[in-house]
DNA sequence: AGGTACACTTAACACCGTTAACCTAACGGT
DNA sequence: ACCGTTAGGTTAACGGTGTTAAGTGTACCT
C-alpha cells in the first residue's frame, strides 16, 4: 500500500501548492482558482492548504512574487549577450519582455494582473525585477552616452509602455 | 402606509441600481460588490435586480461603461477653454484626467480597473472617450504646427502613460 | 513507552451568484 | 366591469466559495 490516509508528508509540500497555484492561475485566472479545485489538483483537501499560507491572498501574492522573480532573471539573461551601457542591450530586454509575454500569455496576464485587488503599479516590484533592470540599462546607456540624456525614469515608462503597448 | 410591498415601483428602477451599484463599486472595488449587499442598499431583494440585468457582470460592464462616458465628458470640459491645436489643450487633457482620477479614486481604479476580467486595453474604449480625445487633441496640435510631427498614436500612449504614472 | 508536534481530515459556517416558482398590483382591450 | 397580460417584485433553494473548528493518525524525541 502507498497510500498514506493520514500522518506525515502524504502529497502537499509548499512547493507543490505554489506550483498547482500558479497552473491553475494560468489556465483559468484569478477568478477561475478556487480553493478546492487546487487542493484537488494536488490531491488533498481543501482546508490542508492553510497550514502552509494564511489564506488564498497570500497563496496568490506568494505565486506573483515567485513569477516576478522568475521575469526578472528571465530579462537577465536576456540581456547578458549584449554590452553594459549599449543600446542593444535595452533592445534585448524589450525583446525579452515580449518573448516572456508571449510564452506565458496567460501567466503573464496574472502577473501584471488587470485582475487584482492591489493597485500594484509597476514602480512597486521586486528590487531586482524586470522594471528595474531596464532602468539600470538605460542609465548605463546614458552615462555611456549611447543614449540622449534625458530623465530616466520617463525614458523608462515610454520604453515600458511602449512594449506593452505592442502587445494588444 | 406608503408601503408597497408589492406591485410596481417599490424601489428599484435600473437608474437606482446603476447608481448604487456605482457606490459600493468606489467603496468596496470589484470584489466588495455583492448582489445582496447592492440590493439592501437599493432597498430590494437580491434577485430582483435580475429583472434590469443578466447578471453582475452585464451590471457591472454597464456601470463601467457609463463611467467612461462620464470620463470623456469631464475631459472634454478640461479642454473646451483652449483653442484647437494649441499645446495647452494637450495639457488640459492631462489635467483634466488627473483631476478625475483624484476627486474620483476608488471609482477610478474601477474603470481603468486592475481587477476586471477582460483584458481591456486602453485602446478599446469607448469612441469618444478619453484617449481619442487625447489623441485628437494630439493630432490637431501636430497638424497646427505646435507640436512636433511624431507618430501620433506614440505620442499619445508616451503622455497617457506619463500621466498614469504620475498619479502612484 | 509516552508525549508532543505535525500533517492532514471531516463538518460546518456564512456568504456568494443565480434559478425557479410564485405573488400582486397596475394596465389595456373588449 | 371583467379579464388576461405584464411589470416588478417576493421567498426558497442550489451549488459553489473562502475559511474556521475540532478531531485523528503518524512520526519523531526523550
Amino acid at each position: 500500500m502507498v497510500k498514506v490516509p493520514n500522518g506525515r508528508g502524504s502529497g502537499a509540500s509548499e512547493e507543490a501548492i505554489l506550483g498547482a497555484t500558479r497552473d491553475l492561475l494560468a489556465e483559468k485566472g484569478l477568478q477561475g482558482l478556487s480553493m478546492r479545485a487546487l487542493a484537488q489538483r494536488v490531491g488533498v483537501s481543501a482546508t490542508a492548504i492553510y497550514h502552509y499560507f494564511e489564506n488564498k491572498d497570500e497563496l496568490v501574492r506568494r505565486v506573483v512574487e515567485g513569477g516576478f522573480q522568475r521575469f526578472g532573471e528571465y530579462l537577465e539573461e536576456a540581456q547578458r549577450a549584449y554590452p553594459k551601457g549599449s543600446v542593444e542591450r535595452v533592445r534585448a530586454v524589450g525583446e525579452g519582455y515580449l518573448r516572456f509575454a508571449l510564452e506565458n500569455h496567460a501567466y503573464f496576464r496574472v502577473l501584471f494582473s488587470l485582475e487584482h485587488p492591489d493597485p500594484h503599479s509597476l514602480d512597486d516590484l521586486p528590487e531586482g525585477g524586470g522594471y528595474g533592470l531596464l532602468r539600470q540599462a538605460v542609465v548605463d546607456a546614458m552615462e555611456a552616452g549611447t543614449m540622449r540624456t534625458v530623465d530616466p525614469d520617463l525614458m523608462v515608462m515610454f520604453l515600458w509602455s511602449l512594449t506593452h503597448g505592442l502587445l494588444t
